[in-house]
RNA sequence: GGGUAGGUACCGAAGUGGCCAAACGGGGCGGACUGUAAAUCCGCUGGCUUACGCCUUCGUUGGUUCGAAUCCAACCCUGCCCA
């Protein structure tokens, strides 16, 4: 492909790219390039937040470029202060060796594997010396550092800011010099990080890596970035019908947001704001499993809460072990076998109390009442949730 | 190192001896309405208990007291100012 049709579509959902000049440039050069994306494995489930840049990197690899995939194994240990109004924790080796073999085996849904170098940084960091150390952060400014917005806000708020967690910047941009990176990609919030990339690459005599970045993406809040820890993702690894449902949950703006960021295109007027937002649902379900998969959920979804007929869905089974004679028990039973949720006994309580909790489609609202469960009865747990006796 | 202000539930923030499982706001959850949307309204939001009630929680540990988030002591942690 020549080089300007290559930028051209490289460019679609990009938010920033410094330079276009010099991405243009390296197109032509002929040769693949080293395209780095640095991850870090602080949690071990990718989101739909995650797949922004994931889908852009395959797309260099479609066009014949290298992706880099660069696990932090030892900045994770730092945690990026990015967008943070306070320290990360600081995560055990263990943890982080565990969540990055789980976060390979994710990227490779999306990756393809042939055009793929992981490395982990650790490779380069653990051996290096403290006057090695000393002579990188000379090259970056205090004041720099604080000009960010994150650290700024802390400092507006008093907050701490840990001499370690300035030293992510150039950790990262040292991780450029080391896999000469001609792209490194990264979200907006990654600017700052990337840019010094930049400039240790060029005390180095490299070539300076062209900056790419791609928007943040909004949780289902629609307000906050999509993270685990706010508890506002889509997995890639949930099933259809949560992954359906959580989609269909969203408002309509965050809906027009979500168009050209996941399925990389704009949002058309006409159709009905639920028309489209079952478009969307049915799309990302068939991105992460299949497109029967979509369409499958989608009947499933419409019957659910279209037609009311639960019983007709693909409900998850549950199996009462023992006594669960008591509603109380059952539930926080069902919620912890099936959905993994812990719910205390008071959760539960008031649930009942307030009409949440179903059986064969009548409200319970007592809590003491003995039940009497056939299989095959249709327990429902909240708006979101209901279960099969089996 | 000195001075000073602080550390309360998911977050912010009241409370300064009993009426405190702890006001209020945000967030979250549930219900009504709806398109599992928005807006709105209602309820809930430490654990156990059908309930009476019991238990744990206000940085940590110890103490005073019939009784402590509130008083005292020591310690840990943080901001700001000074060095």
């Amino acid at each position: 492909m020549d080089p300007a049709e290559a930028f051209s579509r490289l460019k679609i959902g990009a938010a920033q790219i410094i330079s276009e000049a010099e991405l243009r440039q390296k197109l032509s050069l002929g040769r693949p390039l080293r395209v780095k994306l640095g991850v870090d494995p602080t949690s071990a489930d990718l989101h739909l937040g995650h797949t922004l840049l994931l889908q852009k990197l395959r797309q260099f690899q479609e066009l014949g470029h290298e992706a880099i995939l660069i696990i932090g194994d030892f900045t994770a240990m730092i945690g990026d202060p990015s967008g943070r109004s306070a320290a990360r924790p600081q995560l055990a080796h263990e943890q982080v060796l565990a969540n990055a073999e789980s976060y390979r085996a994710q990227a490779f849904q999306i990756l393809d594997p042939q055009r793929t170098r992981i490395v982990s940084n650790g490779d380069w960091f653990k051996p290096m010396l403290f006057a090695e150390v000393i002579r990188l952060n000379s090259r970056v400014t205090l004041q720099q550092l604080l000009q960010r917005e994150d650290f700024k806000g802390r400092v507006e708020a008093q907050q701490p800011i840990r001499a370690h967690e300035i030293q992510y910047p150039i950790m990262q941009g040292w991780d450029s010099v080391q896999v000469q990176a001609d792209v490194e990609l990264g979200g907006t919030d990654q600017l700052f990080n990337i840019l010094v990339g930049r400039d240790l690459q060029k005390e180095e005599g490299q070539a300076q890596q062209v900056v790419f970045l791609m928007p943040i993406l909004e949780g289902l809040d629609g307000v906050q970035k999509m993270s685990k820890s706010l508890g506002n993702y889509v997995g890639i690894k949930e099933s259809p019908n949560e992954m359906f449902g959580k989609l269909m949950s969203i408002s309509d703006a965050l809906m027009a947001r979500y168009y050209p960021l996941l399925l990389g295109r704009e949002l058309s007027a006409e159709p009905h704001p639920m028309a489209a937002k079952k478009k969307l649902a049915q799309e990302i379900v068939a991105t992460y499993h299949s497109a029967a998969a979509g369409r499958q959920a989608r009947a499933d979804w419409e019957r659910r809460f279209s037609e009311k007929r639960l019983d007709e869905a693909a409900l998850p089974e549950f199996a009462p072990a023992g006594d669960e004679r008591n509603i109380v028990s059952l539930v926080v039973a069902a919620y912890r076998d099936v959905f993994s949720l812990t719910k205390s006994r008071g959760d539960v309580r008031r649930l009942v109390d307030q009409g949440s909790v179903q059986l064969r489609g009548e409200k319970l609202r007592n809590v003491q009442a003995a039940l009497t469960l056939q299989p095959g009865d249709v327990l429902r747990l909240d708006k979101t949730r209901a279960v099969r006796i089996k």
